[in-house]
DNA sequence: CATTTATGCTAGACACAGTCTAAATGTTGG
DNA sequence: CCAACATTTAGACTGTGTCTAGCATAAATG
């Protein structure tokens, strides 16, 4: 499947464009979640989006906002991260890059650094293909003592 | 705190003193759990570890297993990992290392490479510091055209 | 147009891991 | 023996996320 060069932030008026390049049909929610989502280098849970769709005055229901998020995931438009136990984010940044997550105030930070390599990789189990490789660093609070 | 350098398999005679070892009073349940924990190097989510108590003909409550599993963590006896958005688990071998986790089957595999090494890390945002560090390669079935 | 078909959306029920609470039980030291 | 504390328990509860069945919409067909 061809991916898309997606790269925050996208204006509202591009997003029929992006969506549509992606193979995905254009409906009103779609395009009010992707909006939400590419407007800037972010990474949102999907209870977020939910709140902000509520904002912005428009119900969308839960089942679409997930069924949603999962289309643009199978379609290279955001990236899934699974962090914490509980919840997922959505990431607009696509870019194969890291994270810090703070896990005291449970947020996801870009790693600020392209140069991050991983080196020696094992060979895999026979009959895999590597999906994708997650590196995160947790980072509590510093204890000042 | 001290770390003690639990090496699977323990046999359940060695129990006790692991965990007296590690500070933690001991009681029937905490020696079965940590048994089952530490009969070999594994990873077991903690539903595994209520089904082979149940097994075992030892009714041990889940709020028990989760305080339980929770202090061992505490203690440095097991690690926790969390890999999927549903469930964590908990791992018998402390020592820093990664994972294979195989996307089909939702199991966990140690990472067969003792000098895989991760470099350039960049600087941790202020004010924090390192938890630790999860990599994890997630792997899918090899599709056979 | 009218009819079928496919697609998308919805509310609400459900599943599940994990947490919390309040009560019961067990343990320990005086 | 009693008081204080530690531990366990059942079950209610929370928060994500999935599933289902029906409704709305849009596109294709005659």
């Amino acid at each position: 499947m061809k991916t898309f060069n997606v790269i925050p932030p996208v204006a509202k008026s591009d997003i029929p464009n992006v969506l549509l390049g992606a193979g995905i049909s254009i409906t009103p929610q779609r395009v009010e979640i992707a909006s939400i989502l590419l407007s800037k280098i972010q990474h949102l849970s999907a209870d977020h989006i939910r709140k902000t769709l509520k904002n912005n005055n428009m119900a969308v229901s839960k089942a679409t906002v997930y069924n949603t998020l999962g289309l643009f995931v199978a379609r290279g438009i955001v990236r899934e991260l699974i962090v914490d136990g509980v919840c997922s984010f959505y990431d607009s940044n696509t870019k194969a890059h890291h994270h810090f997550y703070d896990t005291d105030k449970s947020e996801l930070i870009d790693f600020p650094s392209d140069d991050t390599q991983i080196q020696n990789l094992p060979e895999l189990p026979p009959g895999t293909e590597m999906d994708r490789v997650d590196l995160v660093i947790r980072l509590r609070r510093q204890e000042c003592n």
